[in-house]
DNA sequence: CACTAATGTGTAATCGGTTACATGTAATTT
DNA sequence: AAATTACATGTAACCGATTACACATTAGTG
């Protein structure tokens, strides 16, 4: 592998200029320029990055954490990040936690002496003294759905009150009386947000009770025992409403094998917006702009690592219903 | 950040002394070590794994280069990748290359340049040069669901042309008659395999004709419009095989909307084993061992960096029938 | 007891870049 | 014409580790 040196030898200039030129930082002049220019073409010359990082502090890396990369909704995320880290000349580090807090902690120490450049993070475990410790290290922080109240740092959420409404709203306009919920895990905000969301808007048909709400855990199996148990407490029930795509597939699929026929005798929509069209019926939902998201996430930590000013430390995404047949009237 | 000169200096030791310490390698008296430890412990000194890496060496990052993270084939692959990776104290990095030649050129280049240790691609477009490339860099790889005959390059495949066998067969064996099958993409080895397999357990009952396969794109959109021209054809088809599940999930999909019972009248097992909790009929398939596929690749591949001998350059894996209710009697 | 082998430690070169600083020349200002 | 300022380049220190080599001490062997 040819270095530096060879280059600047062959080009008969310093190793600075060559520096220089690379980086395209400090003056070089038009003739050097072209030497060098063509003894890198000669030699193949490639910077050797690792040498680059260690004396320039930056590595071109960014960790990408997700709690569970197997849940579509983060393969989406990813292939964002990915797409817009690629884009320019960064690269991805992927970590998947398991939604295990050890593991998410061993983790943050690596990336630490890893030195990446900057953290793009779903998590509901992690805490706020993690994130300080990472800034710490300068190493700056977006967090994905979810968000530490008065703490210091950049924070993506969607509108989930929003959404929550807007998809109990539908569910009222597409004829349901009597609207069940399955909602998510209570420790994530974002859940507890949809939920609240429902109430919110259910109430306003003054005919809402608790017993309408199960409490599952954002997988499919999860969605389909909460559906069974709904169904048995409320026979009458003609509406679902499931904090996410996961849980309303689950859902949808107990339905269908109870022989309840979606949509005409029960209605049911989801959250995320995650892409699942082997679906039958396809999956009405409250989308996020996921990829959005994603480009935003790695934007901002860009951002953030070139220490440019920030606009927001907190920024909401809105949301958007996505009519298929889950809903249909 | 505590280098290792503060370490050295605070133990009254040389850095050579507290670098054999910290790599196992060489002697240290009990002394040293015990004041070493101490100085670390008090310092919370964590040693520069860049400046490790720019003198060792070695990164401790291997790649996971895949053709697309959306089809659920691949997060799969890369939750075992990670999690084998993790154990061993190395890192992941996510090259998603869209199946673009070119992004997955640019991304060779720009890994050889960050010095990862080694590589495992799924790629259906890779060349052999690419290969060879890294590997002068002395970069080993390891290719998963691909091989390159008479090469010396570690491949991992699935038994793929059993697997063909053994769906179809299956489906005999299930009393169908007529067999469809969708095949993916024809300049993939493993989809050809695949194929070949249907066709020659098919062609033991005699009643094999060409126009019974569809060509199709590994796809649920894909394997929808195959089914419905299939359907077309021959409407009295009363089975079918897809080479991969999301095409057989696009299958039922169009089944199931013309009104056609699954398995009832139309029996369908796909290829894979990704997981789709969320379909009903839940899909019957051809299950690679994916968790181990991912796991082997990083062992194989860790392997190779250490210069173990590996005791194969290609290793075929088998795959199971799972029966679910798309092909119940 | 002399002699080799094992143990323990430090010095300094090295990995391949970046960049502060010094120096020199050409172009502008005043 | 003198003083600035812009342009161009080189030298060498530095980033934070690893490791070859030299040297010293201790243990083991015949």
């Amino acid at each position: 592998m040819a270095t530096i040196k060879d280059v600047s030898k062959l080009a008969g200039v310093s190793v600075a200029t060559v520096s220089r030129f690379l980086n395209k930082n400090g003056y070089v002049s038009k003739e050097a320029a072209q030497a060098i220019t063509e003894v890198i073409e000669k030699l193949n010359y490639r910077p050797n990055n690792i040498a680059r990082s260690l004396a320039g502090k930056k590595t071109a890396t960014v960790a990408l954490m997700v709690p569970d990369i197997l849940n579509p909704f983060f393969p989406e995320i990813a292939r964002a990040v990915e797409d817009a880290a690629h884009e320019i000349g960064y690269t991805v580090m992927l970590c998947n936690t398991d939604n295990d807090a050890d593991k998410e902690a061993k983790y943050i120490e690596t990336l630490i002496q890893k030195q990446i450049d900057g953290l793009i993070i779903s998590s509901y475990t992690i805490k706020p003294e993690q994130v300080a410790k990472l800034q710490k290290h300068s190493i700056p922080v977006v967090l994905m759905d979810n968000a530490f109240s008065g703490q210091d740092i950049v924070s993506l959420l969607s509108d989930n009150r929003g959404g929550g409404i807007a998809a109990t709203q539908h569910l009222i306009a597409q004829g349901c009386r009597k609207i069940g919920h399955i909602c998510g895990p209570m420790h994530i905000a974002s859940s507890r947000e949809r939920t609240l969301g429902y109430e919110e808007a259910y109430k306003q048909t003054g005919q809402f009770m608790p017993s309408l709400i199960t409490y599952s855990d954002f997988t499919v199996k999860g969605g389909y025992d909460s559906m069974i148990s709904l169904l048995d407490s409320h026979p009458d029930l003609d509406g679902v409403f499931a904090s996410n795509d996961l849980m309303a597939a689950g859902a949808v699929k107990a339905l269908i094998e109870r022989g309840i026929h979606v949509p005409a005798e029960i209605k049911v929509i989801g959250f995320d917006g995650i892409h699942m069209e082997m679906m039958v019926p396809e999956l009405s939902t409250i989308a996020q702009p996921i990829y959005e998201i994603g480009k935003t996430a790695m934007n901002y930590v860009v951002a953030l690592i070139n220490q440019e000013p920030i606009e927001k430390k907190s920024r909401r995404f809105d949301v958007a219903l996505i009519e298929k047949q889950s809903t249909k009237r």
